[in-house]
DNA sequence: ATGTCC
């Protein structure tokens, strides 16, 4: 406690303003420059109070430019409405804080005509994970998300569940052979595969691009790591599809969880920097700076992100492919959707750009994939077309702890356990990803009952994840 | 999420 970092709030205590000069003094905080906390923060009370006094000062003359240009500063900056937007969020009990609060901030852009917060929401930069929004010709890079175009898609083969309990190891050994996890990982020169996404003229014409196309190749059919995976499990349909015609039954199918990889990455980082120095907000809403679709940049995010978004489509139609051509097997269904993605759509009679950063398009009728984590099931849900969660559902379970303290604090011997007695094979993954660090995605699927609809159960069975050695198979 | 900071 004596020496705890000092944060935003400390300052916010010391009377600093939520603008640019808190992050100049945060920036100036992290080296810390061998002064106690006690005396950091007598430091920063003074410079606050008498800043003409630290104008020459080799740590501090940074920040008392900043306090001493504010106001001019903040004259400049896109203002944000005084009352924000008001936004429906379902499930709300089991949502932190920190994704209401940047909720709301995102509520109060000047180009946000509607929001909502889905069940699994959770903080994230700029706007939540779980987080809606429609704007009025203006697309967010971080409303977006990093991973561009990532997404889910289900093969329902004609083949019976059965094949799990008396094809399990050739089911093994065919996930691991036509997969291929890892961060920056890809497929040899000779291991290629060939798709239509890489002649997209915008690979020749958008120098960024042109850069990337290469290993975009490399990476193509290659799922990456995180939470992506690809899995054989249990449909299960407990009455007959009329849409989808598929029989009441149990079928093995593949279910696929990725995006695009190291470019869309790069094209995300790119846009990103970008709009921050075209769209100068207020520091709470820095991250949600905006392209104007009218504008160059704008344009040129919006043919780069479509074209992430459907090379990601092209890495989940390779990898099904190749095990489908493995299993000799005939699809009788095939289900996928974005879950990270802008899409121009009407909303309410007007014509908006939604964003969704982690949620699952539900158009009335349009089919979509809700995962659950690798031991307990995901759903194969049809849209509502419920205005108010603006055509949305959840994007899964959404996480219950970060990352660091999943690893830190769940038990590697209980995930084993529970992985027996469901019978379920796992290939990588880090304790990061076990189902105890998600919320319960039943509750979450009864938080959005006026969203979707459920068609079918996915239950996974035989799970590949990328390999991050904290775990021991 | 991402060769996890060109």
């Amino acid at each position: 406690m004596e020496n705890k970092r000092i944060n935003g709030n400390d300052l916010i205590a010391l009377g600093y303003k939520e603008n640019h000069t808190l992050g100049a003094a945060l920036k100036i905080n992290s080296k810390r420059h061998g002064f106690t906390r006690a005396e950091m923060l007598a430091k920063f009370k003074s410079v606050l109070e008498n800043p003409t006094a630290y104008t020459e000062d080799i740590i501090f003359s940074v920040l008392a430019e900043a306090i001493l240009g504010q106001d001019v500063v903040d004259a400049t900056l896109i203002a944000l409405n005084e009352d924000p937007v008001e936004y429906t969020i379902y499930g709300a009990s089991g949502i932190e804080a920190g994704a209401k609060e940047q909720m709301k901030v995102a509520m109060k852009m000047p180009v946000t005509v509607a929001g909502a917060l889905m069940p699994d929401a959770h903080q994230g930069y700029g706007l939540p994970i779980g987080g809606v929004l429609a704007t009025d010709n203006a697309v967010i890079p971080y409303g977006v998300g990093v991973d561009i175009g990532c997404r889910m898609a289900l093969s329902i083969f004609d083949l019976p569940a059965s094949l799990l309990d008396t094809d399990a190891a050739t089911l093994k050994e065919t996930i691991l052979k036509h997969t291929r996890f890892g961060a920056g990982n890809g497929y040899l020169k000779h291991e290629r595969v060939d798709h239509a996404v890489l002649d997209n003229k915008l690979f020749a014409e958008n120098d960024l691009l042109k850069s990337l196309k290469d290993k975009a190749w490399t990476q193509l059919g290659s799922s990456g790591g995180g939470n992506h995976f690809v899995e054989f499990g249990i449909v299960e349909f407990v009455e007959k599809d009329e849409v989808l015609n598929v029989d009441k039954g149990l079928y093995l199918g593949l279910l696929t969880h990725s995006g695009s990889r190291g470019l869309g990455a790069t094209v995300a980082a790119h846009y990103t920097k970008l709009a921050k120095t075209l769209c100068k907000l207020p520091y709470q809403a820095q991250n949600l700076a905006y392209l104007d679709l009218n504008t160059m940049e704008g344009q040129e995010y919006w043919l780069a992100m479509n074209l992430a978004g459907d090379y990601a489509s092209a890495c989940h139609e390779v990898i099904h492919d190749k095990i489908k051509d493995a299993l000799g097997a005939e699809l009788l269904a095939k289900i996928e959707n974005h879950h990270n993605f802008a899409w121009k759509e009407t909303w309410n009679d007007r014509e908006v750009v939604v964003h969704r950063k982690g949620a699952t398009p539900a158009a009335k009728g349009v089919m979509g994939i809700i995962p659950g984590s690798m031991a307990t099931p995901g759903f194969l849900v049809r849209g509502k077309g419920e205005m108010a969660a603006i055509q949305s559902a959840s994007h899964g379970a959404g996480r219950l702890m970060s990352r660091t303290q999943a690893i830190k604090t769940l038990s590697a011997a209980e995930l084993k356990d529970m992985l027996a007695d469901r019978g379920i094979t796992l290939l990588g993954a880090g304790m990061d990803e076990a189902p105890m660090a998600y919320k319960d995605i039943h509750t979450v699927m009864a938080s959005q009952e006026e969203l979707v609809d459920v068609v079918a159960k996915f239950s996974p069975k035989i799970v590949r994840m990328a390999d991050d050695g904290s775990r021991e198979d």
